[in-house]
Order: C-alpha cells, then sequence, then structure tokens
DNA sequence: GTGCTATGTTGACGCTGTCAAGATAACATC
DNA sequence: GATGTTATCTTGACAGCGTCAACATAGCAC
C-alpha cells in the first residue's frame, strides 16, 4: 500500500497520524495544520476529511496515543507504604521525562486545546480517564490511600493533589515560567519530598 | 474623547484594552481576534496596529494587567511560621478564587500562547517575574524558608514546588481534567494539607 | 499658513478550517 | 463479466484570520 501517483493512498489514516506526531513534536499544535499534513502525505487539502471529523477528531486521537504511552507507565508504577520513596522517586522522574520528551504532545493531551475550546473526544475522555483511575488505584493498593494529611482518607483527594503538583510543576517547566529546565533535577527532588511528607503514613497524627 | 463619528478615537489604546479583557473573558483567547476588537472599537481592521506591534504585544499587555492584580492578592499573604495555616489557607483560597474569577485571563497569564508560540514581552517577564520574587521572599521572610523537607533549605525550591501545586491544580480545574469544580472546596484543603505537611518546620527531622 | 507626526483607512496577500459537488476506484451482488 | 453501491480522493469556494503597503486625515509645533 502508500504507492505514490495512486489515487487511492492505500491507508491514509494511520499515515497522516503517524504524520502528524512528527508535526506536532517539531512544531507545536500551532504549526500543525490539516493543509500541511496532507500535502505531506501526498494527498489534497480535503481528503483527511474522510478519515477524521474534523481536526478536533485527530488532535484527539494523537493525545489518546499520548494517554496509552502514560498510561504503560502507570502501570509500572509501584508505591509501597511502608518505603514510598524509591518507588515515588522512580514514578515523579519517569513522568517528568515523559513530559519533557515530546513537550508538544503532553500539552495537547492536557491543553485547553482539546480540553476547552475543543471538545474532547468520548474516546479520549475514557482513556484520560482511565489512566488517572490506574494512578488512584495503585496509591490505594499499595496502601498509600489513607495518609497523615486530614483530608488523607479519600485516595482520590491524595491523587488529585499529587498529580496537580506533578502537573503543575511539568507545566512551569514546559512553557519556561518560574521553573528552569536546569532546574528540572532539584524541582524533581523537591517534588517528591513534598509529596513524601504528605504521603508518608501517620508518624506524627497519632 | 471618544466621540463616535469622529476621525481620530480619542483613547483608542485603552478602548482595545477594555473591549479585549471582556472578549477575552466571554470568549477566551480563541474568541479574540483584532478584527473583532476594532470592530467593537468602530474602528478599521489595521487601527490597532498604531497601539501594539502585533496581536502578541497587545494580549502580552492584557497578561500584565492579570499579573499586575495577581501581584496585589500576593502583597497581602502572610504566611507566619509559628501558625502557618490561616496565611497559608487564606492565600490557596484567593488564589484558586483569582484563576476561577476569570479562567481565560488565567489562561492567558500562564499557558503557552505567550510563553510558547508567541514571545513574551520583556516588560511582561519583568511583572511576571516580580510576582513570583514576591512569593519566595514572602516565604523566606515570614519564616518558610527552611522546611522540614531535605532540600528546603533552598526557599526557592520550596516557593517553585508550592506553586506548582497551586498551579497545577488551577489548571487541572480550569480544564476540567481529573477535578471537578465542585471539588474546589476539598482540593483546596487538600493543597493546603500538602503545603503544610512540607512547610511544617522540623518537627520530624531533627 | 506650513509641514511633521500620530492616527485611521482601504486594498491586498497568504494562510487557515470546512463545506459542496464531482471524479475515481474498490468491492459486493447479480 | 456487468452493475450498482460505497469508500475514498479531487477541485472549487467561502469566511475568517494576522499583517503589510499605500494612502487619508487630523492635530500640533513652528
Amino acid at each position: 500500500m502508500t504507492h505514490p501517483g495512486r489515487y487511492h493512498h492505500g491507508d491514509l489514516h494511520a499515515a497522516l497520524l503517524r504524520e502528524a506526531a512528527v508535526l506536532l513534536r517539531e512544531q507545536g499544535v500551532e504549526g500543525l495544520s490539516l493543509r500541511r499534513l496532507a500535502e505531506r502525505a501526498g494527498v489534497s487539502r480535503t481528503a483527511p476529511y474522510h478519515h477524521f471529523q474534523d481536526k478536533n477528531a485527530l488532535l484527539c486521537a494523537l493525545a489518546e496515543d499520548g494517554f496509552r504511552r502514560l498510561d504503560r507507565l502507570m502501570e509500572d508504577a509501584a508505591f509501597q507504604a511502608h518505603d514510598p520513596e524509591p518507588g515515588l522517586r522512580r514514578f515523579v522522574r519517569g513522568y517528568l521525562h515523559f513530559a519533557c520528551d515530546d513537550p508538544e504532545q503532553y500539552e495537547l493531551m492536557f491543553g485547553r486545546t482539546l480540553w476547552k475550546t475543543g471538545r474532547p473526544t468520548e474516546s479520549l475522555r475514557r482513556v484520560a480517564h482511565g489512566c488517572f483511575r490506574r494512578y488512584v488505584d495503585k496509591l490505594e493498593a499499595d496502601g498509600l490511600g489513607a495518609t497523615a494529611l486530614p483530608g488523607g482518607a479519600d485516595p482520590l483527594r491524595v491523587a488529585q493533589a499529587s498529580w496537580a503538583t506533578l502537573h503543575g510543576l511539568c507545566r512551569l517547566l514546559l512553557d519556561g515560567i518560574y521553573v528552569d529546565r536546569q532546574d528540572m533535577e532539584a524541582v524533581s527532588d523537591q517534588a517528591v519530598a513534598l509529596m513524601l511528607a504528605a504521603v508518608r503514613p501517620a508518624e506524627r497524627t497519632p
């Protein structure tokens, strides 16, 4: 398939996604136009519309891939309550690495482009939610559900707050506000310490 | 000034900023076009270019206003080391309220639109940095510089990590990912607890 | 009054997402 | 094998965008 000069492309759907991922990585969402995409795939401007409802749908598919990769990272996570530090440290590093490896993809996954302006696909919603769900479950299963925090009885809250820390760090880092790229190591450790202080079970609270 | 039917507008600069703030609040950056802005101000499409170098410059000015407002919020903050909870709680609520009151403005201030894609004005950079600087100083002045955290000796790190938590929370909240608007109260408390655990000085670490 | 400068105008260019209508190929059915 | 249906791809068009160039007007200094 994918013979040049043919009227039918062969596997345009996959080719579009592939090319889109490259374009996204190199130029960001702003540089990703359907027209340019079509041109790169050697196809006319409106051909993509036979494979994706509109630009939003294509971007959602792209973000979905990202969440699937992130979900795999989540699978490997393990936080043992008796000594959460190494697991947490590995997870945080992995997360930051994931975000920094392809910032534009991360931005697309969590940015307003899809979640506010455009409407996220039902399919995207499912994957993204599943990814977070897995994080909550991991926390709970590994015995980090109830923590030293007052509201810590609810693992959902712990998950939300800790994910927010991680996420906020990534955003500040990637957009270059307040946190420099070279601070990454130090701030990463700081984030781990922050979470540990919150998550370390009840030595203090009787 | 600002007489209708006049060739010269009178105070287009201010009018543009005013109208832009409204449009931003109502429709977000995506709905804010220079052409529409000009039309609303009763002026031709290219008139704004005599008052702002380009769209990026106008957006920077808009974001700058936001940072000035946020800076005022920062002034009121007070974290006393002997009992940081009430001050911190007030600050967190204030911050979340600020973000939720005008989400599009917050997005503009911290989003990639200015910091990644467009280039932030030197003036914007200064104000934004000053705002964060004030936060760091406040933390240090109130005796929260060195904390229970291992790396807590550096107030900059504490500031970065705690701001990241706050910021991440806002992003997840505003974009509607993982955190619902109705969870705000609970998550806000959770964030306070998280920071407190990190910031409460050295009862544990000898 | 004369000229300079700030401000506002129209016209144009290339870019974008998307719709409508028509062309072509593949495939299923008779 | 012929026929019809469907998936796929094409060109043409439209409205919107940011921005540049060239021109018009008004205010202000001299």
